[in-house]
DNA sequence: GCGACAG
DNA sequence: ATCTTGTCGC
């Protein structure tokens, strides 16, 4: 990626100052510190344009018999176009813990996005947003790390709490968490179980639902994650 | 008893 | 995440 990829744009939004870990601290209290304002901060929401859109999927897998090992896929897409594909491998540091899953995932999956040679317009991850303890979950905090707009995506809430939308592809239904949307139920396609489309970094829950639903014809998931994790995948099968 | 805080 | 088992749709 650009140059600029080095100097996260998190500083251009607020008070922020890389701890003594950086952008990826891997002591848990200082990961915690940073999530909390992280969560604070409050970006200009970014909206798609009329005009086509890039968009960046980038997933990992890790080593089935720990290992530390781990592989992450991106590719960048723009409408049904395949703009460009990389698959990287890299070690892993900690174990995953809940809440803190950026500390383990996040350097591969940056390491993944900036192979892909060119800033997408938007980056969407198999993660949690604003939909957290403290308000910065992976999708966020790579965004913003990143200097990018950025939605997630789960099978469920993380913290918030909501309805279940309606059974018709297209249907949403808001979660909240301390009183504000931080995400949205979205049934992807009729009669499956919905997923959930997290707002993260400079985006709503209105603008994550809609970028995946534009992603997702027929399947559950939007195809450019399902082909992230398969070239990760892919990657680890090669050793 | 297990999981209930993403993977 | 990964594995297993169960269900569903083509």
């Amino acid at each position: 990626m650009p140059p600029d990829a080095a100097t996260p744009a998190v500083a251009d939004h607020g008070e922020m100052s890389r701890t003594a870990g950086g952008w990826w601290p891997a002591d848990a209290e200082e990961l915690q510190d940073l999530q909390r304002r992280l969560g604070l901060l409050r970006p200009p929401p970014w909206h798609p344009g009329t005009s086509p859109h890039d968009l960046a999927a980038a997933a990992v897998v890790h080593d089935p018999d720990e290992g530390g090992r781990a592989w992450a896929g991106a590719v960048l897409v723009r409408g049904r176009r395949m703009l460009a594909a990389q698959a990287v491998a890299g070690a892993v540091h900690g174990p995953y813990l809940p809440t803190l899953r950026s500390a383990r995932d996040g350097p591969l999956l940056v390491t993944a996005l900036e192979a892909l040679g060119r800033r997408p317009d938007v980056v969407l991850l198999a993660a949690a947003g604003r939909d957290h303890p403290r308000h910065a979950g992976l999708a966020l905090h790579l965004g913003a790390v990143l200097g990018l707009p950025s939605i997630g995506l789960t099978d469920r809430p993380l913290s918030a709490t909501g309805p279940v939308p309606g059974p018709v592809r297209g249907d949403t239904a808001a979660l909240v968490l301390d009183g504000v949307e931080v995400a949205r139920r979205v049934r992807t396609a009729t009669g499956v179980r919905p997923v959930v489309a997290h707002a993260a970094w400079r985006t709503t829950g209105e603008v994550a639902a809609a970028l995946l639903l534009a992603g997702t014809r027929g399947a559950r998931t939007p195809w450019p994650l399902r082909e992230a994790r398969r070239l990760a995948r892919e990657a680890r099968g090669r050793g």
